[in-house]
DNA sequence: TCGTCTGATATCCCTGGGCGTATGGATCGC
DNA sequence: GCGATCCATACGCCCAGGGATATCAGACGA
């Protein structure tokens, strides 16, 4: 690519006259004077080097030489227009393409509801979502596979990622409505003790795991856990048969399912964090954006 | 269109900046130094209104509204190169087109050498043949249908064309071998007198026709016309079936059938001119080049 | 033949872009 | 912690480009 030899202004002035074939007209159309217009012409013709319009008065017409290079100005100064038109839509976050990474127990709970506030908002965004479990979130934000992650228990000490809770829910449990328990309006940890488990596997979301075999250990009894499922969705319909109890966030509840009971917990003091995760250095601006639908949805005081 | 709001220096200087991320190096290749690149990056980006890189020592790299914006520039850039490019070649007539039409007789004498030399002098120009006659012609210069005419007796009194003789040749009789006159070198015109004779139809080209026609009054006979045919490859075929006897330009003579004779006639001064017919007003220099290569193969000496 | 229209030329002014040198400040690797 | 590297900033310079006004010259029509 050489030194660009033509100042854009004269190329300009050139496809209006091109299009008017006048040169007065032509100079009220780009807000100038006749001369000044002669001149833009003549500076272009010299660089050129060849005569561009043959002009009589009244009498104006393009040369070979500028019917060629007619079709080549249109579209550079209309793909100059056209990039620095999206260029600006997607520096000011009009406009773009966002990589969202999310948990799968998110999917009928925070997701929609960001998706939808986030399109009305940057309907020219394209956004591409994909269902990841916490580990490999981490490792795409690092590898800017994606730029937000979504997930749960945000690890603590991760260098160059940024993180906000923005929903803090507790447990519940989650029955078989024929099971003894579904008929009470909450259910004591400690009853759930010889109920066999379905739950997911640790390798899913170690953390989550972890703490729900830790809300029973609290609550005194190691749980029997008979099947691992490695979605919510399926966990709860085992659960319907009959297999096992569950014990989970409670934003699942927005799975219905006709043989299944949710049910709140003694102690209900345990909650599970769903946080946003970002990298440090990411100015993209469709992430400050979606940080900030983030924030409006969910104020600083109710994301502890 | 819009007023072009950026100077194509800066778009350049993000463009090779966007290939090097170095600002260094970029500015190197630029050939200039660095900070006056740093300038050019700093005043697009203000243009833009946004970030066009992220910039760390040693890590520079493109934002969402750089990344949007490169193809753009790219694409502008090297339209313009190209395009400046085609129009300096067409303008010194190095390619472009040319709409020649030419008389039906001279497809094989003028017409093939012109072609031929005309397309070594010029392989990128594009030439659009198309046989026309004399009165059409005329009229297409006019229109700007065609460019150039290859025409028999050029009209004296047209306006706003000029003209110029290529070639002046002498007429011949057209003879089957059969005639009686075939033995001869010469043929004396008044022998002609009782022979049927074929020829062109007069609409294809008056000037001509007239001219035939006249010499055969000037010999002192009308000539008995049995069959018209509009090209001379027909007429010869007629002839050599014994049809009848014609008078042609000499170049006709191009055309070889085993049945045909051509004869030199007596009195041998009339002669037949071929002209080249252009606009006065034409610049194309396609034009030029096109009058300068007939220039050369037809001296003015040659050419009364 | 004489206005009128159109485009070119002459002249002047001014702004902004583009470049240089000198210098500052941040980051990184040793 | 200390250079080395890299990019930004500050400042000054120059001039090409773009603008305006005034005027000229050719073509055309009434």
């Amino acid at each position: 690519m050489d030194r660009p030899e033509i100042p854009l202004p004269q190329l300009h002035a050139f496809v209006v006259l091109a299009e008017k074939l006048h040169f007065g007209h032509a100079a009220a159309r780009l807000g100038i004077a006749q001369p000044p217009l002669s001149q833009q012409i003549r500076r272009l013709e010299d660089r050129v080097g060849h005569a561009l319009f043959t002009r009589a008065p009244g009498r104006v017409a393009l040369t070979p030489a500028g019917n060629e290079l007619l079709p080549a100005a249109r579209r550079a100064l209309t793909d100059l227009a056209d990039g620095l038109a999206a260029a600006r839509a997607v520096g000011s976050g009009r406009a773009g393409s966002l990589r969202i990474g999310f948990a799968a127990s998110l999917a009928l709970t925070v997701l929609p509801g960001l998706l939808r506030t986030f399109r009305d908002r940057s309907p020219d965004a394209h956004l591409d979502i994909r269902e990841m479990t916490t580990a490999p979130q981490i490792a795409a934000l690092h590898d800017k596979t994606i730029d937000i992650g979504l997930l749960r228990e945000p690890p603590s000490d991760e260098t160059g990622l940024y993180f906000r809770t923005v929903l803090s829910e507790p447990f519940v449990a989650v029955l078989p409505s024929t099971h003894p328990l579904a008929g009470k309006r909450t259910v004591q940890l400690a009853q759930l003790a010889e109920s066999p488990f379905v739950l997911l596997p640790r390798a899913v979301g170690p953390t989550l795991y972890d703490q729900i075999v830790g809300l029973c250990t609290t609550a005194g009894f190691t749980p029997r856990i008979v099947q691992h499922a490695v979605e919510w969705q399926t966990v709860c319909a085992l659960v319907e048969t009959g297999l096992g109890v569950s014990l989970a966030p409670a934003g699942i509840r927005r799975i219905r399912l006709r043989g299944v009971a949710f049910r709140r917990i003694e102690p209900g003091t345990a909650r599970t964090r769903v946080a946003v995760a970002w990298r440090e250095d990411d100015h993209n601006p469709l992430v400050t954006r979606l940080l900030a639908t983030i924030g409006q949805d969910h104020p600083p005081d109710e994301s502890r």
